[in-house]
DNA sequence: TGGTTTGTTTGAACCTGTTCAACAGGTTGT
DNA sequence: ACAACCTGTTGAACAGGTTCAAACAAACCA
């Protein structure tokens, strides 16, 4: 009947896209995001270029995928392995390391998705595109820190989860282009600001600081504001 | 005699170089950067394409020459400036205001040197090829900096210029793509962050906080280390 | 003067991302 | 069975950045 044949051609379809997928990382892995071609993605995937087109918006569009599969596979990994942190300090730590681990054979090609400011750019940290995955992104670090108890002044507290996303895109921004063995800068870089990050937590409920945080809320509401 | 005549013909090159490069900005400026084809900019300078890759190694580079001229032309105009303020607060208001008033008409060519994190990139603010007008401006805010008495720990002070180069840079950032409209939300950023700054830097000398001085410096060794 | 070197200019050709008209094969409706 | 249709698939064609062999010109040398 119909609808069987229809799942098989369902599932052949998402075959070959999954195999211009995969052609697409091996060229991107092994020739660096601008030297690989397209027309070799194609050749490597067994179609014409035409086909990957077919399936993808533009070659932005391959990395973009690659982005959206990492960010699946590790909110499940992530997810699993919160249940089991108890601390901010743990619970920061499992987003990070994972992140870290997953993306640490492909650094090369994050570095194609790190290196745009422009928030007009598809593949920006920034842009539209990348929207729904780091709205996700930013809803994981808020119940983590939410989930471990930690209090901020009202005027602060909405950033708390934007303002964690900050950092964890700053580290690994510097993570990409850590030319250091083993990336140890980044690692020292990593454990100091952490261990900061959570000291400047810990203070930020103390009522001492009260003109700071209307300082730093107001700071928030230009950057975020709209 | 020959030197006449070479003089004459160095002249002569130099202003087809010139032309090509105000032909550049010219459709630059009309089109946007990605818009603007070699083809058109040869033909408004009127040239062949090759003429435009004789005198400019690529198009990213027409940018760097603008972007050299741009900084040679401000540099001239605000040392003379610097000698007229006082304060620390007047002399970063002189370089800082310089930069927006005259990358006012172009913001979106600004915005193809901004555009790029990437360090391997010829045209990000922290590329080989940026390298030697960063330091130019580092010195420049290091400068007016000592010269207005700022003092800070010894284990601080070797990066004040490039603190302040920094500050600069991510406040061009957001005002390149600062969509509101006059860059209101820049400019409030700027005044606040300015202040804040200020106030940092006074309190920054008072050895009460020397655990901070300490921490900071750490954090800076890592980040500016080689 | 005529040949040689050096600096400048040209435009065709190349490479790569992207588009598109054409086609193949299967499904549906009649 | 036939037409209409939908889904994939193809490769030629196009656009724009870049290269390069060849031509040209001016300066220099003999």
């Amino acid at each position: 009947m119909g609808s069987e044949l229809e799942e098989k051609k369902l599932k052949k379809s998402e075959e070959t896209r999954i195999r211009i997928l995969e052609a697409a990382l091996s060229v991107f892995c092994a020739r660096g995001f601008e030297k690989a071609t397209m027309r070799e993605i194609a050749t490597e995937a067994g179609v014409a270029v035409g086909a990957a087109y077919y399936y993808f918006d533009s070659k932005d569009a391959l990395v973009m995928a690659f982005y959206e599969r990492s960010h699946r596979e590790m909110q499940v990994e992530i997810g699993a392995e919160l249940d089991h942190a108890k601390t901010l300090e743990a619970r920061l730590r499992v987003i990070l390391s994972k992140k870290f681990a997953y993306f640490e054979p492909n650094r090369s090609l994050l570095s194609a998705l790190t290196a745009h400011t422009d928030p007009q750019h598809p593949l920006s940290p920034f842009s539209q595109e990348t929207a729904i995955i780091r709205d996700e992104d930013v809803a994981t670090f808020e119940r983590a820190a939410h989930e471990s108890g930690v209090k901020l002044p009202p005027s602060l507290s909405p950033y708390l989860g934007r303002l964690l996303w900050m950092y964890q895109m700053g580290l690994i921004l510097f993570w990409v282009y850590d030319r250091s063995p083993e990336q140890k800068k980044t690692m020292a870089l990593y454990e100091k600001t952490l261990k900061m990050l959570l000291v400047a937590l810990k203070i930020a409920g103390v009522p001492l600081f009260r003109p700071l945080h209307k300082l730093a809320g107001e700071l928030l509401a230009i950057v975020y504001e709209d």
